[in-house]
DNA sequence: TAGGTATTATTACTTACTATAAAATTGGGT
DNA sequence: ACCCAATTTTATAGTAAGTAATAATACCTA
């Protein structure tokens, strides 16, 4: 049957993809043995799929995942900077991925949200040296995966070395989460 | 010269570990034409400092990245708990590592803060679907890199399907960190 | 010049592949 | 019943990036 032929080895591709992405170290030998077919048709599969070889896998998982940690680490800014007047506002654009959200309710975590505003509120400011002092923040509406957060940051006040900066959040529906910090500056 | 020779070789063996550092998918051969020595001893080098192969520094760190992603991605706990009582209160601690801390000032981001905080708050409350409401919070004194921070999280009050939980988080000398947070219950 | 450290060279073996070709199987269609 | 074409398997040669072991040099100086 040509016909059962083709649907076996695509089950058979599937199955194969699947079981990379739960274990990306296996071998073309493991493999084989595991979909009890020979290494060579695992190769063809492979071929076929575009999966890179195991060593090259792994290179680009350990790259991948590297790239994403500096980012996640280096990055003072939270989300990506749209828009900047220094002193006084600021726009940034954060999307919520799967790793934002909790896994019972798959709500996002309430700290990818604060960070979000409290990075843009520094961010803001431009102040070599300032650190967070106060915040207060409401939670508006649950946000789920998938959606776009835009921030927007307002400098409202200025009272000796403290800055107050406002952050008011939105999907593309309704705002979700509105925030008042009070920023301290370390200069003189 | 004996002292001479083994100062040299000491220099370069640093020098070999400083450029795996930074490009840590350098093959024994590039090693060996950066160095100006022979592939040899860039493998002898390799096992006196006991530096794994390229193909094995690349799983490790394939591995490595991936579990700290992950680990950060499905912890719904940010910090370690070490004690916990349902409904009533919890402890958990935190260190800040370097990459928690801001390039500028070299001290901790307050979302980092926060998230512990916030997310032991959830966790005491261990409602099956919880958000967080509101937050009030307040950073009494920055805090850099090395610490180690004890949040202790107490719930208050309950009315209807909001629970009061306040956090306050210190490292060994004193308070540094003081929240009240308002979770929603989304369970009926 | 002997002796020890350091370096280089040589050879055999390993893993996990690619690439190509050839042979075997399979399960229907006619 | 037999053949056909896709599919699958086997085989063979070549590659990169190593390990491991052993031997040969080079260096340097006491």
């Amino acid at each position: 049957m040509i016909v059962l032929a083709r649907i076996q080895k695509k089950v058979r591709q599937a199955a194969l993809q699947e079981q990379l992405k739960s274990s990306p170290f296996f071998t073309d030998d493991a493999l084989a043995e595991f979909l009890k077919v020979s290494v060579q048709t695992v190769r063809l599969d492979r071929l076929e799929l575009g999966i890179p070889e195991l060593r090259e896998r792994t290179r680009l998982m350990a790259q991948g995942a590297q790239n994403k940690l500096k980012a996640i680490a280096t990055s003072d800014v939270i989300g990506e900077l749209i828009d900047l007047e220094l002193g006084r506002s600021g726009i940034s654009l954060m999307k919520i991925t799967e790793d934002m959200v909790m896994e019972k309710t798959k709500v996002a975590r309430a700290h990818h949200i604060f960070a979000q505003a409290n990075s843009l509120a520094l961010a803001v400011l431009d102040a070599q040296a300032a650190v967070t002092g106060v915040a207060n923040v409401k939670f508006k509406i649950p946000v789920r995966f998938g959606e776009k957060l835009i921030a927007k940051a307002e400098v409202v006040k200025k009272r000796g070395n403290k800055y107050f900066v406002w952050v008011k959040t939105r999907n593309d529906q309704q705002e979700i989460f509105r925030s008042k910090f009070i920023i301290v500056s370390l200069e003189q």
